[in-house]
RNA sequence: GGGGGAAUACCUAAGCGGCCAAAAGGGCCAGACUGUAAAUCUGGUGGCGUACGCCUUCACAGGUUCGAAUCCUGUUUCCCCCA
């Protein structure tokens, strides 16, 4: 009847990995410990508001380790923040885009949503939870008595408000309130556990106080760090463009996995992937391209086959790696009345009007002009804007390395 | 409620009557190098035209000027301070 829980050391040596913090550390060994004795599952929170939809490999960090925890035998209790999603997410610090969600659109995002965590965690055993649930029934009285649990010192520990007030930057007044929202989360589903990144670490500890003022017990607060981008040094993030997203095909992965720069394929390693460190160091000590592949291959496995990430591995050694032509070249029409004319010139061909590889004739110009520019499979260069190109069915044009198409005829 | 300040191209940011399509950096694109990593170097980065050029752009709407991103008026948005 009792799960059969694995050894709390064998536990806390699977959970402590690619962590940067646990707070409060020694609370953990003993809940683990509890619920080894007892036999009960511990509940281990995750939540988001399902705004963005598309899941990036940011995102499955938390997940991941969601799914340990499954795996070890515990209880995933996922939180769909549709509430503090349908009030309008401040922390979206970038840009003020105020555009209101329906509650249909916040719904729909949220199956959509589950459809790809169901990608990274077990759903058939997770609980899965709206905020909206318990927010949308709050009176007035009961948010003011909310608020009345927390101080605005309280508020200031918090490093980024802390940042903004010393700033002299505006600090709304619902973007206090969200913490607190995410904290009243955890009462009203007695989190034992709750996972997120670092900079969540205000709204766990909150939690953690207004747990043990509903006499309940307190969460541990299981953080893990940023995952950084295809950058190397921001987050990875929607907005930044610089994410992989788990619903995007191998080959597209595999792509973005090798501009990945080698100073973060450590982090990657141990965030992402099960590999045992000592071997990701001992790959890491060897040539770092067959590091990257093998990060890679390992990385788009869990999203689809072993061999659907070698056949990607494959692809890009042909066709990048070596000089192999590209498996999909796009056919693009020419526009009639340049068809007519038999030939074009060169400029004409890649612009707007053409092919529209360049957004422009003036881009096509300083791309022929600066060499970018290419014909046929031999990658013959073009060197003058206005060289004249003959049309012909199936002609290869290169606008730099990764924009090409073949003339299509018709 | 009162006072002060700001809005410039993807971002930061100069410019404060003509030499401004608009400095500089970042980013981005392309080229060399390479492992489509990093670093470095080169060129480019509003549109149209081969080009002298033309057109659109400096929050929005008007106005003053031969001429405005630059001056004036109004509008909008944002920030700060005082109460």
């Amino acid at each position: 009847m009792t799960a059969p829980f694995p050894p709390v050391e064998d536990q806390l040596r699977i959970i402590r990995r690619g962590v940067e913090k646990i707070v409060p550390e020694e609370e953990l060994r003993k809940l683990l410990q509890h619920s080894f004795d007892t036999g009960t599952p511990l509940r281990v929170k995750y939540g988001i508001d399902p705004t963005g939809i598309d899941v990036h490999l940011g995102h499955t960090v938390p997940l991941r380790k969601m799914r340990q925890f499954q795996d070890l035998g515990h209880q995933a209790v996922i939180i769909i923040g549709n509430y503090t999603a349908l009030v309008g997410d401040p922390s979206g610090r970038d840009e003020a885009r105020s555009k209101r969600l329906t509650a249909d659109e916040v719904e729909e995002n949220a199956r959509d949503y589950l459809n790809q965590v169901g990608k990274v965690v077990d759903l058939s055993k997770a609980e899965i939870h709206r905020n909206g649930d318990w927010f949308g029934k709050m009176e007035f009285a009961d948010v003011l008595a909310l608020c009345g649990r927390v101080t605005v010192a309280q508020l200031l520990t918090r490093e980024d408000f802390a940042k903004r007030y010393r700033e002299e930057k505006a600090i709304y007044l619902h973007e206090c309130l969200y913490p607190v929202m995410q904290a009243w989360d955890s009462v009203e589903i007695r989190s034992d556990i709750e996972l997120g990144g670092t900079e969540q670490l205000y709204s766990f500890m909150l939690a953690r106080d207004l747990q043990t003022q509903q006499n309940l017990r307190a969460q541990v607060a299981v953080m893990s760090p940023i995952l950084v981008g295809l950058d190397g040094v921001r987050r990875m993030g929607k907005s930044l463009g610089n994410y992989i997203g788990i619903s995007e095909p191998p080959y597209e992965m595999m792509k973005k996995f090798m501009q990945l720069p080698d100073a973060v394929m450590n982090m990657y390693f141990e965030l992402l992937t099960e590999l045992p460190l000592d071997e990701a160091k001992a790959l890491l000590a060897g040539h770092p391209k067959e590091a990257k592949v093998t990060l890679a291959k390992q990385v788009i496995t869990q999203y689809y086959s072993g061999e659907d990430a070698t056949a990607a591995a494959d692809r890009w050694q042909a066709e990048i790696g070596g000089s192999a032509l590209p498996a999909d070249i796009p056919e693009q029409e020419v526009p009639a009345e340049l068809r007519e004319q038999g030939t074009v010139a060169a400029f004409v061909l890649l612009g707007k009007d053409g092919l529209g590889l360049c957004s422009s004739n003036g881009e096509a110009r300083r791309l022929i002009s600066g060499g970018g520019a290419k014909l046929g499979e031999d990658k013959i260069p073009i060197t003058d804007p206005n060289q004249q190109i003959e049309l012909q069915d199936g002609l290869l044009v290169w606008a730099g390395r990764k924009r090409y198409c073949r003339i299509k005829m018709q």
